[in-house]
DNA sequence: ATAGAATCGGAGTCGTGACTCCGGAAGCAA
DNA sequence: TTGCTTCCGGAGTCACGACTCCGATTCTAT
């Protein structure tokens, strides 16, 4: 058991707010950022369920603070799915001028499913990319998706994976071991294992 | 956002409870099954998070008659987990006198991921064969990785699937696919697609 | 049928956590 | 420094959901 509690007005939950407003006060900013690190950290520690009381205590500051940046728990969890979901984008595309195409592939899902291994969260992340949270993960999900696409064209071409492979599948298949790893009492080995077993069934046959 | 509530007494918790004790009344059994069927439908459609009440509802008991047979939801949601499980290990067992031991063994795998796709709670009951939700899990949790590692060691008898993989694997690949399925927006395809690679990464080369 | 025990049911208790509100504490010109 | 504006903090409000309690209801045995 354990769960949060609630979940006060139903509708579409308003999003991050601002984005054109007044540039923030000082303070205001720092702040801002010192919240959604310490979300970051907090939720990839206890689950998205943790209390946000939490988190503006991890982040020094009063809970009034944390929920005038983020109208909503769900908004602050969103800012902070999207943080990570920007970065792996990020690192996407990185890779994607690597020289060993099959390499870098292959790399960047065991990079996504080892960083899950340690944090709760980020499994949600990476699933986020295939449903919808909230509008702004709307757009930067089928980015994930498409710098993954690149990664995977590369890697196809050089014959390092099947060609009939698709990056649904793939995305897939990293949620799933994402959240496998999720589960405690794993060790590396079997993690190690378990991506040799699919990245073998990405590889191309004889 | 959603989530239960509160999580009263910390330690472990009562486990279902009796055992040895009298035989039930008549309607108290009748109960107690209804109840069963009502939370493993609930838990299935709504999350493990749906309200004990909406268990009650829709058992048609008070939901005093639900705490009575299981004197916490989690004891009531182990109780789920455990018949489900048990279920499975059934199947595995039976499977095991197949006579194409590499289809009995990827016909389960299969198995087991279809009826997650439909069921939230189904990865769950999956996943808990790996952790320990309460003592008697720890009792069925290894009973299904056995049934689960004869399908397996008769199929790589048969040359179905290569020597080097071992259960933990299959496990952490039947979690997390189960997992990845239970994604919203998945469709059929893609999930065999995934469930191909997979069991192509588990076949010997060449 | 009838007493006595085992059950039922659901209103009420209690703890929790999301979200609000407003007096006080900075920032930022002028 | 002064004054105005923007922020901060955290006590207080509100719903919700797990779990309890006890009078009403069924069984079962005689």
């Amino acid at each position: 058991m354990s769960t949060g509690c609630v979940a006060r007005r139903e509708g579409r939950p308003k999003v991050t707010a601002d984005a054109g407003s007044k540039p923030l006060r000082a303070d205001a900013r720092r702040n801002r950022e010192r919240v959604l690190r310490a979300a970051d950290s907090v939720f990839a520690a206890q689950g998205t369920s943790a209390p946000t009381e939490e988190v503006a205590r991890a982040a020094g500051v009063g809970i009034g603070t944390v929920f005038r940046h983020f109208p909503t728990k769900e908004a602050l969890l969103q800012a902070v799915l999207l943080a990570r979901l920007e970065h792996l984008v990020e690192q996407a595309r990185e890779l994607a001028g690597a020289e060993d195409p099959g390499e870098a592939f292959f790399g960047f899902l065991r990079h996504i499913v080892t960083e899950s291994a340690a944090k709760i969260a980020f499994a949600d992340a990476v699933a986020a990319a295939g449903i919808d949270v909230g509008a702004l993960a709307a757009d930067t999900g089928p980015r994930l998706r498409d710098a993954l696409g690149v990664l995977l064209e590369r890697a196809q071409r050089a014959a390092a994976v099947r060609a009939d492979v698709e990056v649904p599948e793939v995305h897939a298949l990293i949620v799933g071991i994402s959240r496998a790893a999720e589960l405690s009492g794993w060790d590396e080995s079997v993690r190690d294992r378990t991506l040799a077993i699919a990245f073998d069934g990405l590889r191309p046959r004889g």
